[in-house]
DNA sequence: GTAGAAAATGACCAACGGTCACTTTTTGAC
DNA sequence: GTCAAAAAGTGACCGTTGGTCATTTTCTAC
């Protein structure tokens, strides 16, 4: 097995990856055409293709490889946070980290909805690592709830919050910071997992 | 002028926007052709760019139909409407009815995302009647916010945890239900309204 | 009945994601 | 060094799509 053609594939890889993350970031993921990607790393159309099955795959790796380095970092803080607050502290750090700048978070949102067309790409994204799974919230902030609230239920309004967030920056509303929204999270996350829901 | 010329061109565009709605509910927006909705509706192609500019537009337009019935009762119902509690009913009675089945919600939200790459498509959304503005929801709650927290950042807060339940919906995670996201609205508003935010 | 205007048509175009037969480069065995 | 097989790289080509436009059909006013 040939160590150097193998090395030489990665390279190719990654200068395909590099040259498409800073396309989708100034132009979006649906506008940025693969010419444009295999052009700019200095590739021909077809190269793209010997390397991912489509504009979608590619994606779904560079997603990866974005958010893989901090999965480690996000389990050790975990295990740190003794209070509500140091675990919402820690889930909104992460956030934060994924949608890094603005541009990010807008293709971030982008691809996360032209994948809910298609099932078997829907099942991809939410196996990925990014979406922070109920379970693994629940698991995480369980042992603060003590109203009797599902704990998996406060995972998916802290993430709806999130990504209701993403759409507001979007469309350049802006009425709201990001620190903003991080505060009102754990004010409802708060309010739900001690006092419960409010009456009506 | 003649006015029958005008009503087949009205009846036509009625019939072209009644294969589109009913294409988009079943495909989503992006994977609607013009020549589907044109060829659900007994015309060709060509026909479909006499009445409108773009698909886009013609979405607009269905946006447009959609919702200028509701104004009028919304405006009648904000009126009536006593408590915090009253006038979030309101507004989540309106939201309800904007995405009315789950599928219109689907397509609701991926124009909303398609749209916000192009600034003056972006633009018209914004202007449209569909997004309840910050302005308003301030206006509408205004009086009932005691601890001094922006109206106006409470309606948005709101309108991002109502998109966000969107994509919730969209990506099929199945863990809330749209009763849950509206009552952990009204907790998030009411705490912040009444008490402001959790001190970390 | 006829001229002009509006509605309808469908062949056509450019752009795009993706395919594939072909060329160039690299590798390992001799 | 030679050579054959395999991998990397190429770009013409295809099908689909949103959108255009010269032409035809239908309607209206007189």
């Amino acid at each position: 097995m040939s160590t150097k053609q193998q090395e030489k594939s990665l390279q190719t890889m990654r200068e395909l990856m590099d040259s498409a993350q800073a396309l989708f970031n100034s132009k979006g993921f649906a506008k940025t055409t693969v010419a444009e990607i295999t052009d700019g790393a200095g590739y021909a159309k077809g190269s793209f293709y010997r390397h991912w099955k489509s504009k979608d795959e590619l994606f779904l790796d560079i997603l990866a490889a974005k958010l893989g380095n901090y999965r480690e970092e996000r389990a050790r803080r975990i295990g740190e946070a003794e209070t509500l607050e140091d675990v919402l502290d820690v889930i909104w750090d992460f956030l934060d980290t994924i949608v890094g700048d603005r541009n990010w978070s807008k293709v971030f949102l982008e691809f996360t909805v032209h994948a809910a067309g298609d099932s078997e790409l829907r099942r991809k994204l939410n196996k990925s690592i990014y979406r922070l799974s109920n379970d693994i919230f629940a698991e995480m902030v369980g042992s603060h709830v003590i109203s009797g609230y599902s704990a998996k239920k406060l995972g998916a309004l802290n993430t709806a919050l999130f990504e209701g967030f993403l759409i507001h920056d979007l469309l350049e509303t802006g009425e709201l910071s990001r620190e903003d929204v991080r505060r009102a999270a754990l004010t409802m996350i708060r309010t739900l997992a001690i006092s419960g829901e409010a009456s009506s």
